[in-house]
DNA sequence: TTAATTTTGTTGCACAGTGTTACAAACATC
DNA sequence: GATGTTTGTAACACTGTGCAACAAAATTAA
């Protein structure tokens, strides 16, 4: 491939500015959109590999957006927002975004986040691109939802239980976002084939369920580096290495 | 004042352009400078009101740059460094800046931290520019190393014991940062009058230390606002309200 | 100097948040 | 209905931290 092709569709002048010439130095060649009309162009182009978009677009709805592009173009998406994580949790789910990034974000992760994006490839990777054989993937974990199975990066297979297989979708759709145990355990019961509320899931159930998928996902299980517990919050899921030694 | 005036010190092309032009968008008057001599023309032309500077100026150090500046000049300084959080810590002590940023930095901090140390106006506040006089100063936090006396940006005034002293002493020169248990005792030994090496301080003497601190310079000691501590790493010294929903 | 006071460090306990195991209940399969 | 699997519950352990009470050390006053 030659140089990758971003497209960056942001209404904020100063902001869109800064991206492009940000992404642009970091060896990217970087298209400004503003709004549906713009992608589209571009998009009936063929020039682009890549689609960072605002989820505040003035009066266009970025989430719609992103739902109209999916069954249009076969792209991956990066969703860039301006709300807070809580705001965007489970959107990824109804909107098959292939990742995201809250504003205001740090330059280099922005980079990381569409390198990694860029690095899974033609292989299309979000629910919603490719409900018909229900495949996800993110950074190489692939779920089956047929078989119930995962797939590592290495080609190694497990497989997982209906709850599993459940919390592994949730995390899969919000990838970099702290979840709580609420969030989950709302996401999962919403996802149950009985309309059960179940209410304020108040055991313990949902840290058990991690440590049950921890033990088939992650190497090491007793270190976990896939499926990381955020103390006081949640738990959040990422393929990402992030040291804090940077 | 009119528009505020910042000098950029920054070798890597990139960043600089960067830097200067979100500051620029975010509505300062922004220079752009490579090495001291250029720091010197601006600096002789009287036109700064706060200089970000590079600890990593390819041959030249930073850290050496600034504490000659803060010599010559009565500015505030704000080191942007690329090292990690550990490198930094303690450089404040010998260095005299008024803050740090981390690279790789989200733009929005950034702004933050400059706004801060522009408002805290005239009244100079490191270490190093003050040292006659000892008085430490971070966001309206007053240390009068005298009369053992701080004062609150309100005015109220507490009386600190010696360590306590101490401890905030080296918080006010690291701002932002998370300190270890281990190097606020070593920075504590290494300021006593004895030469006592102490060593492994396994104890929980910081702890106490600590949280006799909190009673005096919290608002609530029981929630802390100013003094945080970071689970499983140490302290941060903070006047900076940062919630986790931004 | 000696006594009183203040400061500092130590120790033990409490508590929150999480991981983990064992077991019981629910569910599925045959 | 019997058997095996999956899921939830409960109890316990472990870690990191706050805190109060005490003891030791240092400082100040007499």
């Amino acid at each position: 491939m030659s140089l990758p092709r971003l497209l960056v569709v942001e209404d904020d002048p100063e902001m869109a500015d800064m991206m492009v010439a940000f992404l642009r130095k970091s060896g990217f060649m970087v298209f400004p959109a503003v709004n549906r009309n713009e992608i589209s162009k571009h998009m009936e182009a063929g020039r682009v590999d890549l689609i960072l978009l605002d989820v505040m677009l003035g009066r266009e709805n970025g989430l719609d957006i992103c739902q109209s592009l999916r069954q249009e173009y076969d792209i991956p998406i990066i969703l860039v927002s301006a709300l807070s994580a809580d705001d965007q949790r489970m959107h990824g789910y109804q909107v098959g975004a292939d990742d995201y990034i809250a504003k205001p974000f740090n330059p280099e992760l922005l980079l990381a986040r569409v390198r990694a994006v860029l690095r899974r490839g033609h292989r299309s990777s979000s629910l919603t691109y490719r409900r018909n054989t229900s495949v996800y993937t993110f950074d190489g974990w692939t779920y089956d939802g047929k078989k119930d199975l995962v797939t590592a990066p290495d080609g190694f297979q497990v497989a997982l239980s209906k709850r599993e297989t459940g919390l592994l979708k949730v995390l899969l759709a919000n990838p970099h976002i702290p979840l709580t145990r609420e969030e989950i355990a709302e996401s999962l019961d919403v996802a149950r084939s009985d309309g059960q509320a179940m209410e304020t899931s108040e055991g313990r159930s949902i840290d058990v369920l991690v440590g049950r998928l921890r033990n088939k996902i992650e190497v090491n299980p007793k270190e976990p580096e896939i499926l990381r517990t955020e103390r006081g919050v949640g738990y959040v899921f990422s393929t990402d290495v992030m040291t804090k030694d940077g």
